[in-house]
DNA sequence: GGATTTCTTCAATTCATTTTGAAGAAAGTG
DNA sequence: CACTTTCTTCAAAATGAATTGAAGAAATCC
């Protein structure tokens, strides 16, 4: 019952899609993915948009989207004129690198704006008691980005980490 | 000179809005937060919308988020009409119970649409070897969206967690 | 209770993102 | 090289989320 099979794959393919779109995503990756993942062979790209219910556009966008974060492969299939793909299947890997590609420059990017915040108020010559309260307090939120880089750096590079670091700087602030 | 402090809170404010809107949650509450948070005293909806920029209903919308969130707190200021808002300070508490609450509620509906997905391919009475494959896989982003929800679980209760049993379970399938 | 201020709600609008599908480019074939 | 198939692009449409602002509800004050 090969009917069967087809719903299982887009009951699989939703779900990663809801998966990866909550993770910042395009929702039809997961499902591009995923249908790729739960193949026996490569597929050319108007099976995956004829299996996905995606259009054509929708398909190619996810495909060359997937192929940029090294999440798909192309693959030459003999005695098939049309482009084949197939899904990386290292998951850890994946997010490992997402994760330093993408969160990594997100929570460096804040951590450098919560600078500026914070240099700004020190450059005021005659601080009053609500701009040093201000200071104070930023230096909490970039303490916080700080802590949040060197864990996302951390696990980026060894792929793993003990969120033991956290504890410290929590019970240093009450 | 003030208006250095108006321009490092909403940088501020900026800031915290894009982390919490990748987070899934409006930036004005975000914003609407750290207006809160760094300021000495309560402040009024009128006040928020003021300062913040945001129009008196979004400011309405995002506080009511705030508090069901637990994240902002209403306080009676003697000798003012307008009720009054502060932040929550703890942000650590803050992050743990949105994990409990919204993660924990995601990857627990992921896992069960995969299991819902496997059993669904292991009804199949006359199943082939794409059938079979498919089911492995499957049982594969199961094994990962179960690692996942015991960690956010750990982590939502204990506040800490270490990564290890990732590791574990990585090498365990390659 | 009446007057005033403040808050909430919600339909309409704006804004951002995703998807579509057709047109044209590219690649493969004989 | 002409022909076919396949892929990509992109403007337009659809969708979905956030925001606005005015109307009415609620709270507060005297």
């Amino acid at each position: 019952m090969s009917t069967k099979r087809e719903r299982a794959i887009l009951i699989a393919g939703d779900t990663m899609g809801d998966l990866v779109a909550f993770w910042g995503f395009k929702s039809s990756m997961g499902r591009i993915w995923t249908l790729l993942y739960l193949s026996t062979e490569p597929l050319s790209a108007s099976e995956i948009a004829e299996r996905t219910g995606l259009s054509s556009g929708a398909v190619s966008m996810g495909l060359s989207d997937l192929l940029q974060w090294g999440i798909a492969e192309k693959v030459a299939v003999s005695g098939a004129r049309a482009k084949h793909y197939t899904a990386e299947t290292d998951v850890w890997g994946i997010v490992r690198r997402i994760v330093r590609e993408r969160e990594l420059r997100l929570v460096g990017k804040s951590r450098e704006r919560f600078r500026e915040a914070i240099a700004l108020l020190e450059s005021i010559e005659d601080a009053d008691d609500h701009d040093r309260f201000a200071i104070e307090r930023l230096r909490g939120l970039l303490g916080l980005a700080e802590i949040g880089y060197s864990l996302v750096e951390t696990f980026a590079r060894v792929g793993m980490l003990s969120l033991e670091p956290i504890r410290g700087a929590l019970s240093r602030r009450g």
